[in-house]
DNA sequence: AGTCAATAATCATTATCATGATTATACTGA
DNA sequence: TCAGTATAATCATGATAATGATTATTGACT
């Protein structure tokens, strides 16, 4: 007809992907049948047949949604596909994939923090069980041997980090508790596996503030003050971040996108095949001068 | 119901699924072979040679990769798996899911907005073209407009609220920006759907303080006065914080899961099946007395 | 009790056809 | 002749169907 003219609109885009339409159908029978964290769906056999599709359709489908985390799909008799809580992780790792192809700088993370770690903190106040209260304390000495040069860098600062992780888990606001542990958990994972950016390192005076800052705050959460609890996160982290924005870098943000391997992929056969190394190693300019 | 306890798969997390590990093996090779947008992946029939699966499992695992947003698929000759960018709408999404399951409030959304906003503003002074600056008159016209009740109170709302969108996406912080983007576009599109929830009606004193406010704004980024903008802001989004406050309540949660759907799912073959009914209707509770 | 087999469900492979996108080619009309 | 449009060839994904392999549950049999 007409269409030869122009083409502005490939057909791809009006013409959606029958899995992605099963994926939204599914979508809404849990909102619309009011399904909960553990009820199950129709097994496949049926889902052909309500949905009118292959089975191949039916299980590509059924993967996005378990890779979104909406369902869990289980084998053997009793098994299938059940409605589940998106977890924190799926979340994170969402959030991660995006921020890998954005410039983001230490800076940038930290500046989000000092805003939303003193609230969260002041939120937590009367909310932290015992064993909360033993864990904080727990991180605070693994940080004194750090100082002492009896534990390495980098445990010293996981348990740095740790402290206010087990803060953001304490806290009501489900937002907020979601943002502050991304953010702490995304400081502790670069933290990791970027040599060149463990940040203040066990000889600068900011580590030996930071224990005093923290061993502060757990007296503050015991007397459930939560104004000086969030006077002194507020102290605390915007020492951090005066310190972070000495020094302008950018992230090394490979390891936002690929989570620590638990289990590293095997082809199926011929066990020579160790490598595998990617089809198309176009070597551009290096993390080093870029 | 001795299906009630939901077990969480006992030797899945050990014995992953062969999509899953291709997923992880496709990411390896992104970041080892420092794949930018628009980069090819070898095709389908390449990728079953090298990863030594089947169409199916590959096809599975390139599904994943799409719903996450890591791949765009196109078809015909010069098509396949291109590297993409994760775009904001996946990662929102994917935000929106987990919120579904957490007991979210108005409040809750409006305690963070007040952190990022005034900090998001300030950030983007000096930085906003013409443009944006004649978008965010238009949007307080709409405003005044709506003060006059010569538009609905939805379009005054979305008007308002699209305000802060416009700052926000000129953040140059990639993480803040993300943040406060999201937060908006969770407001509009809540408010839009959820009738109760019209928060700050137009007969209100805040609706024609928002005014003032966003009209003072606009000459603070004319003047590029960072401290002004971020005074401003701040007070700004604190009085609708506070409004917030007075009323309590849950937000309603089931348009953070589905997306407005833009073309309703059909079966294949059979038309007469229409209604396509979810196979579990169990009313529970009702939206009103939970 | 324990072991082992039957069973129920997903997991994975293979083969085949359908559909959309691109490119080259031939045809047509001023 | 030449621009412009049908038309066909080709390429690569989209979708279906059939089949066997795994895995977890269940229950019966020692």
């Amino acid at each position: 007809m007409s269409e030869a003219v122009f083409k502005p609109t490939p057909r791809a885009l009006l013409r959606r992907k029958r899995a992605d339409l099963i994926v939204e159908e599914i979508k809404r029978w849990i909102v619309a049948g009011d399904l909960r964290p553990g009820d199950r769906l129709p097994q496949e056999t049926q889902l052909e047949e309500l949905l009118q599709s292959s089975r191949g359709t039916v299980r590509e489908a059924l993967k996005v949604l378990e890779s979104q985390g909406l369902i869990e799909i289980t084998r053997g008799a009793k098994g299938g596909a059940r409605v589940s809580h998106v977890s924190y992780e799926k979340t994170s790792s969402a959030l991660r994939n995006f921020l890998y192809f954005e410039p983001l700088t230490w800076s940038n993370i930290y500046r989000v923090r000092e805003k939303l770690e003193p609230m969260m903190a002041a939120s937590v106040v009367g909310l932290l069980t015992p064993a909360d209260i033993a864990a904080l304390r727990h991180t605070v000495e693994v940080c004194k041997l750090g100082i002492k040069g009896e534990v390495d860098q980098r445990t010293h600062r996981i348990a740095e980090l740790e402290f206010h992780s087990i803060l953001s888990q304490a806290c009501p606001n489900p937002l907020l508790r979601l943002l502050c542990r991304f953010i702490n958990d995304m400081l502790r994972d670069l933290s990791i596996s970027d040599p060149r950016s463990i940040i203040l390192p066990k000889d600068s005076s900011f580590a030996v503030d930071a224990i005093k800052f923290h061993a502060a705050l757990i007296d503050a959460f015991e007397d459930k003050d939560a104004e000086r609890v969030r006077t002194l996160m507020s102290q605390h982290v915007h020492g951090a971040g005066c310190i972070v924005s000495q020094r302008e870098e950018e992230v090394d943000q490979d390891n936002l996108l690929i989570a620590p391997p638990v289990e590293t992929f095997r082809p199926r056969r011929k066990p020579d095949r160790r490598g595998l190394a990617a089809p198309k190693q176009k070597p551009r300019k290096t993390k080093a001068n870029r």
